[in-house]
DNA sequence: GCTCTTATTATGTCTATTCATATAGTTGCC
DNA sequence: GGCAACTATATGAATAGACATAATAAGAGC
């Protein structure tokens, strides 16, 4: 090949900062004299330069150059697939079961959650979904009725609500969290684990245009680790 | 301004997703068109839609064209900061202090954490670090001394071996991973918390050029989420 | 010395064109 | 029908050239 790609740029890049030929904060080529040396043009230097950019490895700035970044502000991509996914890449075989169903209106900390400024109905759902024969996630949903009526009268007996969300609405914002938490009665109970286990947990909220759609709370089974590489 | 701006249609297809015009695993015109529709060329829609599908809201194949994700594996992206950076990005004062300093070999858990075929003598470091007056989070630490002999002789009494490891070594390989734990007598009496309550850690492990060079387990305060937007 | 203005410059973006590459569809053979 | 070979096509990527923009550096005026 006698083409410069820019995923050669990127790797040279990297490694030269890597290994400490550029040093922490030092200051790099411009992007016209990096496509002479490399034979190529200025967009694919640019390409490369802003793409390392974007992941963090680099800081640029017009006028005054790209230089690598003093502190790694790195920012580590999670995948967030359906759990159905995530038990499936598992090698497992994914169960569903439904445990509670009850319309209500938001409580207090809910409607907070949901940046609702007076109380709203509300489907509340209490799901358990399962790797194989064990437990492995208890997913407890709320869902805006005022938002979405068409749920109040959805079966959520043979498959989750993520699911029938998913072909219902759409979504425009979501704030997602992770946490720690410990075992209540309920939880041990449904993840076969002691009161007081601690227990990972993500919540996500999700609108639409402004409006609050849902709001879920996944408590993973004991164990559970969020992880990932680069 | 006459120009059209990927950023102009990165949005404008956003929100074509986001309020339904276009439904999940729906077909985007192609390339070309679109191109003549916003009157720009073809490369500027085709940043706009790569960019798009690198942040999960689009799939594309080449010569069967653009979709909307069916299943959102939308990727999370969370900034994994310098903790005294964080600290002080929450308006409080940081604070370091050294609790424990010792030199050993690695434990069977850690040589497989650092992918380690024999043991290797590490210095270990239990640090705290505080916002405000409040302890904020405890920074379990282990440098492998194989890698960075230098290590030995640094001096960690008055702030971080983050800040050293920085500018000591680059890294080429990381792996971060975020679960619950519960706080034993130590983590209880160094986070001021009850023995028992569940808290959220990270652990990450760096090598570079495939050796080996830090572990560390961060173990947060009561409560600490770890949050994210999009 | 100090502030305000201006010029310079590196990155940021867009265009138009070209070639590369994966792959869905079609064709043709058995 | 089933399978291999071929073709058409949408995205992927590179190039050269142009202009935009932010920010530093230099200069003017006090």
């Amino acid at each position: 090949m006698t083409q410069t790609s820019y995923r050669q740029i990127k790797d040279d890049v990297r490694s030269k900062v890597a290994n400490g030929t550029w040093g922490l904060g030092q200051e790099l080529p411009k992007e016209q004299d990096m496509a002479t040396d490399y034979g190529c043009a200025r967009a694919t230097v640019n390409r490369a330069l802003r793409e390392l950019a974007e992941e963090g490895i680099l800081e640029r700035k017009r006028k005054s150059g790209t230089r690598v970044r003093q502190a790694p502000v790195r920012q580590a991509r999670f995948d967030i697939p359906l759990v159905r996914r995530e038990i499936e890449a598992l090698g497992e075989r994914y169960g569903y079961r439904l445990l509670h169903r009850e319309e209500g209106v938001t409580p207090g900390w809910l409607s907070a959650r949901m940046r609702l400024e007076t109380p709203a109905p509300v489907l509340h759902l209490r799901c358990l979904h399962f790797a194989g024969d064990a437990p492995y996630q208890v997913e407890e949903r709320w869902i805006n009725l005022d938002t979405l009526p068409g749920a109040a009268t959805a079966d959520f007996t043979s498959s989750g609500p993520n699911e029938w969300l998913i072909a219902a609405i759409p979504f425009s914002d979501v704030e997602i969290s992770f946490s720690a938490t410990s075992a209540d009665a309920d939880l041990a109970r449904d993840l076969s684990c002691a009161v007081g286990d601690p227990l990972f947990q993500g919540e996500r909220s999700t609108w639409f245009n402004g409006k609050p759609v849902t709001y879920v709370r996944m408590v993973f089974r004991r164990g559970h680790r969020m992880t990932t590489r680069y």
